[in-house]
DNA sequence: GAGTTTGAAACT
DNA sequence: CAGTTTCAAACTC
């Protein structure tokens, strides 16, 4: 397709956005050993997010090159899982390569963090979740899966060849309904017919780079045959993997490694997929169960410092659940969609999500790292797009759509759905408690996120882009509805944030405004082939009002090719949908390298630009997290990020955001005459609320970044508890952090399964990361550590969904109010801002997501809580009496137990309860070299309590962090 | 269906 | 940061 040039390329601009951020973290050892040992094999999990992150979110997280830093890591955790990758990683790209001679042998490390690795890796994960959630409703996410892979496939082999095609050639060609047939590969011709040269352009520069990327690694076009054929330098393992493999571990591998369109080609080029997804049903649930397996499998491997240990563990256990897994994998991005109906949420097109998801929580945590793998790895998730698009030419061409499209863009409507979800209120049924409620909490939030309308899009969209785009088929649609906005839902909220965050920092770096004038100028011209009759949009605005029935939103955008925010589904993340009367569409599949810049762009400008407007504020109890998250979701405990800012609706209209979010207004909206019926600006609850909580200045800033946080993690948080905490502090950490937090999220990173991660943690508090303190604390650490792990089991599904979690607790920092606890958290900002501030996750968001923030910040604070683990513990417990934020993490520690054993750090009030929990989870870790070790015997330890999800979380949480890390980077203020 | 209103997003 | 313009949805006729 596109000439080697591109993707050389993008090769460079990888290297260099990777190199940049990335670069040191990556490089460094640790971090690849951090990200073998880390229990991250959640990758299981993790590749769930790969679709979205590739696509839709991961292109916030994973364009940027911070996120780059960030795939990295995912791409560790998850390399750990596929092996098979490793080879192929250091066929991929050179920066795969390093990581991956180390592996090489086992193949299991994957280290190749590269870029590459990472998406694949989220691919993986994104697969995992699919099962996951398929196991929560077997055989009806099979039966779509199969369905849809069937469609997609045959339907998209024609829309997929041509889309792939498009892609790596010119992106330019706006899929139009009309056209979408050419959509056909190479789409420049079409380009030609309409005019879109110019759109093509832009889709051409964006995919150039994507080339270029691939070029540098592999042959950009090649790598979609090649990857497939395996006649790619970079992909041959992979391609030959998958061959010779279909099997689960071949197909996990891969997965892993290629990502989950790179494995979707693989696996239809083998037909594997679909047999694997009648597999699948059955399987789901065991691969749930073979999830935890991996997890614990990989906590052990965590524990035993080899990677290619773990690796292999996982791969062995992995090749047998994996075979129904990596089968998932493949369909998985179009199953993906499709999966999370499949998890048993069911969202109604009010947005109110029921789910149940014991068993999708584990993919939501994957997914979420994969998403900002993805993102980060933007280059390599582009890459495997591009290969699978290409090798979906050759044999499956649904996979490159479906995926792509839908996952990445549903992050974010999800995330937005969530605000948009208007009222919607997410109720979650987790099944289980402990994780599973967690889990379920995610998955909830991840619903909530998508409101009807995101799921919509986002099944619609990924729906749309694999099979038929053209022709909706309603009942297809709504079936694949169903499941892919249950799957989009989930994976959207952990991608949404992750790839708010990673967005955020892609965006500066990437692409400035050039791009988008670029994009924009280029999908302008393209917008004119895309342009679907008006009919058709009025259409489908008299049907569903923006909202197809199932609350998908349809846009009729017709100056901004759907680039923009003005677009509902750009906005909500998801891909336009042939019922969408938008004109020179360029938010679609096809041009997913486009859309990504162009959200990169406005991320950059604003991290919180795709971040859910609408945040829960925290009134809930955590009881709601556990039992019945939805209830937290209430409206009136909702708040609208920004507020409205209305003059002359008095905010009884759908014109008022949060009338038409069905939320009340809070002190942040400027609206006049507000008459909200949810509730004035002045009643607002959650207005004092936060006062407790926080100071009313404090609630401000945070309020914002909480609502980001909390839209998204939020709603996964649903636990009441959390809430307040999280919507407060988070904005705090976000503040204080951000910058340092992005670099502390790459340096320390997410890792906090790794043992680095954990270092990172305790350096955070007490030390810098190398301090003494980690050795002295890693027993006491390891000890709390295992209380630790109870609770960051639960704290990891949340996590795993949600950075925010993260965010959340180290809001809680915020709200402690210690300054250095604040400064620590603002590194671990993202995290803030990816949580709502909820605290459940505490323990181990902090985990995760503080190490990093941790580490960079040398705390005197950590250092107190390095001094104990325990005491830390305490004091946390402590610290959230005092704390109001505390009230949502004590509510969540109080779940977990163990969290609960706050400490307390300098501060009197320190909520950072969380923070030691981080830190002991971190200081095991932490400690740079002691902490990897450490860090796997904690690993070890969390494993039993909570092996399943906690691994998956942790990587989860690590994937948050590094993008929310990349994100504070690039949106730090 | 066309036109107007509205407020957010984007731009300056 | 504020003001203006642009945009698309919401709304009205």
């Amino acid at each position: 397709m596109d000439s080697p040039e591109p993707s050389s390329k993008i090769n460079a601009t990888i290297n260099t956005t990777l190199s940049s951020d990335p670069g040191p973290a990556q490089d460094s050892p640790v971090f690849n050993y951090i990200s073998n040992l880390s229990p991250i094999q959640p990758v299981k999990g993790a590749p769930i997010v790969q679709d979205f992150s590739g696509l839709n979110s991961p292109p916030l997280l994973l364009t940027s090159p911070r996120i780059n830093t960030h795939s990295r890591s995912s791409l560790l955790k998850r390399s750990q899982f596929p092996k098979l990758s490793t080879e192929v990683f250091s066929g991929k790209n050179e920066d795969y390569n390093t990581a991956i001679t180390d592996s090489d042998g086992t193949g299991v490390f994957i280290s190749p963090l590269g870029s590459g690795l990472s998406p694949f890796v989220q691919k993986v994960s994104d697969n995992n979740i699919s099962v996951h959630e398929q196991s929560g409703t077997p055989i009806s996410c099979v039966d779509e899966f199969l369905v849809d892979v069937s469609n997609s496939e045959s339907g998209d082999s024609s829309n997929s060849n041509n889309k792939s095609p498009k892609v790596a050639d010119s992106i330019p060609q706006p899929p139009d309904s009309a056209e979408d047939s050419k959509v056909p590969v190479v789409s420049i011709p079409s380009k030609d017919e309409r005019k879109d040269e110019i759109p093509e352009d832009a889709a051409r520069v964006v995919v150039e780079q994507a080339e270029e990327d691939n070029k540098g690694k592999s042959p950009s076009n090649q790598k979609y045959t090649g990857v497939y054929s395996t006649s790619n330098p970079d992909l041959p393992s992979l391609g030959l993997c998958a061959k010779i493999v279909p099997g689960l571990d071949a197909h996990s591998s891969l997965h892993n490694h290629y990502g989950d369109r790179q494995m979707a080609q693989l696996s239809r080029a083998g037909h594997t997929v679909l047999d694997e997804a009648s597999n699948i049903p059955i399987k789901s649930l065991e691969t749930a169960g073979d999830c935890r397996d991996d997890n614990d499998k990989i906590s052990t491997m965590s524990i035993v410092p080899d990677d290619g240990i773990l690796q292999h563990d996982s791969q062995t256990k992995a090749s047998q659940h994996q075979s129904g897994i990596s089968r998932r994998c493949l369909q998985f991005e179009d199953a993906q969609q499709k999966m999370a109906p499949a998890s048993s949420s069911s969202q109604n097109a009010s947005g109110i999500v029921s789910c149940s998801i014991q068993p999708v929580s584990p993919a939501v945590i994957e997914v979420v790292e994969p998403v900002s793998s993805n993102r980060s790895s933007t280059t390599s998730n582009r890459r495997l797009t591009q290969l699978v698009s290409s090798s979906v030419n050759s044999e499956s061409l649904n996979v490159k759509v479906s995926k792509p499209s839908g996952i990445g863009l549903h992050l974010n409507s999800i995330v937005n759905g969530m605000e948009a979800g208007s009222g919607v209120t997410v109720s979650v049924k987790s099944t289980q408690r402990g994780n599973l409620s967690i889990r379920g909490k995610k998955l909830t939030s991840m619903m909530s996120c998508h409101p009807s309308k995101n799921l919509k899009n986002c099944l619609i969209s990924a729906n749309v882009v694999g099979s038929n785009l053209t022709s909706d088929n309603d009942g297809i649609h709504e079936s694949y509805r169903s499941d892919a906005e249950s799957a989009a839902a989930s994976l959207s909220h952990n991608n949404a944030k992750l790839l708010n965050d990673t967005v955020l920092l892609k965006p500066t770096e990437h692409t400035p405004s050039n791009k988008r004038k670029l994009n924009s100028e280029h999908i302008d011209s393209n917008m004119d082939y895309n342009q679907s009759s008006p009919q058709k949009k009025r259409q489908v605005k008299k049907i569903s009002d923006g909202n197809d029935g199932d609350g998908c939103k349809r846009c009729n955008c017709k100056k901004t090719k759907c680039l923009k925010l003005y677009c509902d589904c750009f906005a909500a993340g998801v891909y336009c949908v042939d019922s969408c009367t938008c004109q020179g569409c360029f938010n679609r599949p096809e041009y997913e390298d486009t859309v990504l810049d162009v959200r990169q762009q406005i991320q950059s400008r604003n991290p919180l630009a795709f971040a859910p407007k609408i945040v829960q504020h925290s009134t809930n109890s955590p009881a709601n997290i556990l039992g019945e998250g939805v209830a937290s979701f209430t409206p009136s405990s909702a708040r609208h990020k920004r507020g409205c800012n209305c003059k002359k609706s008095m905010c009884l209209k759908k014109y008022c955001e949060c009338y038409q979010a069905n939320v009340g207004c809070s002190s942040g909206c400027r609206c006049e005459g507000c008459k909200n019926v949810f509730g004035p600006k002045e009643e607002y609850g959650i207005d004092l609320v936060n006062k407790h909580c926080i100071t009313e200045s404090l609630e401000r800033s945070v309020e914002e970044e909480v609502e980001m946080v909390t839209a998204t993690s939020g709603l996964l948080q649903s636990g009441p508890i959390n809430q307040c905490n999280s919507t407060p502090l988070t904005p705090s950490f976000r503040r204080s952090n951000n910058v340092d937090a992005s670099k502390s999220w790459f340096t320390s990173g997410r890792y906090l399964s790794s043992p680095e991660s954990g270092q990172a943690d305790t350096a955070p508090y007490g030390l810098s990361p190398g301090s003494p303190r980690s050795s002295n604390n890693h027993d006491t650490h390891q000890e709390t550590i295992g209380d630790m792990l109870d609770l960051v089991t639960f704290d990891h599904e949340l996590s795993y969904g949600n950075a925010k979690l993260a965010n959340e607790i180290s809001p809680g920092f915020n709200v402690t109010g210690n300054m250095d606890d604040i400064l620590a958290l603002p590194k671990s900002q993202d995290w803030a801002s990816n949580s709502g501030g909820q605290l459940i996750p505490q323990t181990v968001h902090f985990q995760s997501t503080d190490p990093l923030s941790w580490r960079n910040s040398p705390m005197t604070h950590m250092t107190q809580f390095d001094g104990s683990g325990m005491n830390a513990l305490e004091l946390l417990d402590s610290d959230k009496k005092p704390y109001v934020l505390e009230d949502d993490t004590p509510e969540i520690l109080k779940d977990s137990s163990i969290p609960q054993i706050g400490v307390k750090v300098n501060s009197p009030n320190k909520k950072r309860v969380s923070p030691p929990y981080r830190h002991l989870n971190e200081i095991g870790s932490s400690s740079s070299g002691g902490g990897l070790k450490t860090g796997r015997k904690f690993i070890l330890r969390a494993v039993p309590s909570f092996p399943p999800l906690s691994p998956c979380i942790q990587s989860k949480n690590v994937a948050a962090h590094s993008t929310d890390n990349s994100e504070k980077d690039s949106s730090s203020k």
